[in-house]
DNA sequence: AAATATTTGTACGTATGTATG
DNA sequence: GCATACATACGTACAAATATT
């Protein structure tokens, strides 16, 4: 066998690319609010820090806004694009 | 005593200030590199996830660039602004 | 080629602070 | 005052990449 092209898939980029198919795809309506980040961490059973880093990620793409305890809710598509 | 105008200094803005200020007064030149993170949050007393938020500042100004397994270096003043 | 040292990257779980309602 | 939610901070462990011996 050849080469591997190898991408680790860090977990943080994991739960950033689920949300990000999720909300491209439409499952995730504009302005529907994420889960409380402990909860959401909780859920998908990872640490706060790796799920902040996901979504600081997903901030960093204009796919969500955070407000400080609001919470974090997804942005109308023509908001995003970096 | 009247409403104080409370500004909080969370610690990875007050390490972010420091370098920040430390390279522009040129005390740190360019190529110079950074010690070590943990070596830093130790010398600092700070703990390394604070430290690195205060990297990451120092990075998006382009203050500092940062080579994996290398090390975090002072940028040419060119490369800066925001 | 292999082992070692150095350095950044990722990940964990918890505690406390800050802001809103 | 209380509940909720994001933000900061801690300390530790292991992984990955680079350079040196």
């Amino acid at each position: 066998m050849t080469e591997e092209q190898r991408t680790p898939h860090y977990l943080y980029r994991v739960v950033f690319e689920q949300f990000k198919a999720r909300i491209e795809s439409g499952e995730l309506a504009p302005n529907t609010p994420l889960p409380a980040e402990r909860r959401l961490a909780a859920e998908l059973g990872v640490a706060l820090g790796t799920l902040r880093h996901a979504t600081q990620l997903l901030r960093e793409e204009g796919l969500v806004v955070t407000i400080p305890s609001k919470g974090t809710f997804v942005r109308e598509a023509s908001a995003r694009s970096s």
